[in-house]
DNA sequence: TTGAAAAAAGCACGGTCGTTCGATTATGAT
DNA sequence: ATCATAATCGAACGACCGTGCTTTTTTCAA
């Protein structure tokens, strides 16, 4: 499930015409398995602790999911979605260019913010399943690689809009700026170190310095 | 444990006079839980999958821990070990300053790469302790704490020898150093980016070269 | 070589896990 | 109101978990 809008904004068709109870029961689980996830981690989530937070037996839950990489598939695509909400979408009412590259890294890091208390399943995820083949590590992936070509495909913008000098590295840039949400988060929520927010904004700010256009 | 020599490498007695049967089969023990923690982590290893490993029963493993606990913070501490001799003294053989600074990224980044095969404990066990308090996330953190300061002491000679700005704030640059191995962790190994080395070798040049003086 | 001490094994316990299946209840179109 | 269908439950399964106990085996010094 890609979008991050090469295009458009995407009319998000998944809800069907007439809500059936089911599924907004489905949703309801997968709202509360998203906030479980974003806590102890996608490998941490159990059906049984799910069921206990939903009020529901075992079996009742799982029969929306059929099996533990569904419901944890759906996690993502929550969280892909949320995302895409909170940060991606803003940004684009930024102007194109330097601004809007701005806006990204700001809402970006916002939720990383937000997330010292939470926890955030792209980084989490990504330690946990870096070793375990399988769809699940396929749909976080992919989805985490559609978020950061979105950030790439900004920063080349910011290139032709003149903001940014012309032989840029949009990739390297976008892994420099990745570094610092990583660190922000490793700094923040695992070290406690409260100067971490601060410090990735003047690091941000030096690789903009650095490749701003005369 | 702290070390990572403030002052000196530490004669490192742990050693009994006469290795008795069971620290030998201890430490093997410890060997192999690493091998297997650097693989599905601190929180996948099981006291029943070791014992296989090691062709013994369980309680034999067990005993020589006496809780999971136990055998958690046994192999940070081994890992804290390995990460010294093989990351912090040898670029000690560096010459203060800039040139040290630069062995230890190097040396750093080498693991690092390594491990994108194997994964790292410092990294990983980050995002699995970070939201449950008790002795082994502090163990894990204190071990991280100690080698960042490591690395901020080592910058902070590199001013005081007047390699970089005297106005360098060493803590942030760490910060950056800090990012880019997260970064090349991330991108490599789950990721799966071939270009992730030369990214963070350039990125760390870039940081060098904006921090040095004229 | 003996014998105390250390190490390892064997076994069982209560618990949680994902999953299956049959029974039961709730829903919603006719 | 009826009734097929969807949703949920309850109980059970086999597997694995950490841990405690008791027994057996191994080690090592006297």
């Amino acid at each position: 499930m890609p979008s991050l809008a090469q295009t458009s904004p995407a009319p998000s068709a998944d809800a069907p015409r007439v809500q059936h109870k089911g599924q907004q029961t489905k949703a309801a689980i997968v709202d509360a398995a998203l906030g479980l996830a974003t806590q102890i981690g996608l490998e941490g989530l159990s059906i049984g602790a799910l069921a206990e937070a939903m009020h529901m037996s075992k079996s009742g839950v799982f029969a929306h999911f059929g099996s533990r990489d569904e419901l944890q598939m759906s996690v993502i695509r929550e969280y892909h979605t949320r995302f895409e909400h909170e940060v991606f979408f803003p940004a684009l009412k930024a102007p194109r260019g330097l601004p809007r590259v701005r806006q990204l890294f700001d809402n970006w890091m916002q939720r990383t913010s937000v997330e010292i208390d939470s926890g955030c399943i792209y980084i989490s995820g990504a330690v946990e399943f870096d070793d375990r083949p399988g769809p699940v590590r396929d749909a976080l992936a992919s989805s985490v690689q559609v978020w950061l070509d979105a950030v790439r495909r900004a920063i080349e913008q910011a290139v032709e809009q003149g903001h940014l000098r012309q032989n840029t590295d949009a990739a390297q840039m976008g892994f420099e700026i990745h570094a610092l949400i990583l660190a922000l988060h490793y700094e923040a929520r695992f070290m406690r170190n409260p100067d971490s927010l601060q410090r990735a904004v003047k690091a941000f700010e030096s690789i903009v310095a650095r490749n701003s256009a005369a």
